[in-house]
DNA sequence: ATTATTCATCGTTATTAGACGATAAAGAGT
DNA sequence: ACTCTTTATCGTCTAATAACGATGAATAAT
């Protein structure tokens, strides 16, 4: 068993960053929403303009970010009929300080 | 609608590490696989180890220590019966690099 | 008032994920 | 050969996710 760990008792496990890491995470699991983070990451955007980028239904896109927002990570700015979506600036900025914990 | 995003045609989409990012975001994306994790990031660990820091069936357990393996972020190595587990020491280096993706 | 546009939501279906207990497998030691 | 320990796998159940088409809501423009 080599020189496995021996105290884990030094590990200092904590709930709520472990949730809220796994929680961007999760909304980062999927090549859709990564895509459109992606595109968000250059600049604010219409629906109908992200709509394009991907080969999805515009239900199937609009639910995807749905999740981004739920998530915290865009941000939503209705004038109708369009919305603006838009990465929200600290976004990136916490995933990576949630990130640093697994160090 | 403000200063939307026009030219959309400049942003580079690239699908690989879109996918690529997705993957290991969605292995990522249970809170009890962020305790493996960390747990692992002070230290390799047997099984059994793991088991006590986690409030789940051992088979539970074995389940996301697959996931997390299947993902490419955990090594394991068995040693009958016990098998020892290490986090991929270039695992989280590339899930930043690929996180830079969304610069 | 009507229409056109845009995005969200609903209802449905199929697939995947998460959890558990029970069982299997694989040696190590007796 | 048998037993013990440890981890993986199986079978099952429930819940969540992903996708679509169709519909709904909200307003600006006609």
């Amino acid at each position: 068993m080599a020189n496995c760990l021996t105290n884990l008792d030094s590990v200092q496990l904590d709930e709520t960053i472990e949730k809220e890491l796994a929680a961007y995470a999760k909304a980062l699991g999927h090549p859709a929403r990564v895509r459109l983070l992606k595109i968000l990451a250059s600049g604010q955007c219409l629906g109908t303009d992200l709509f394009e980028q991907l080969d999805l239904a515009q239900s199937t896109i609009s639910e995807h970010l749905r999740i981004l927002r739920q998530a915290g990570l865009v941000h939503a700015e209705v004038q109708h009929p369009r919305t603006c979506f838009s990465l929200k600036p600290e976004a990136l900025a916490k995933v990576r300080e949630l990130f640093d914990y697994l160090d």
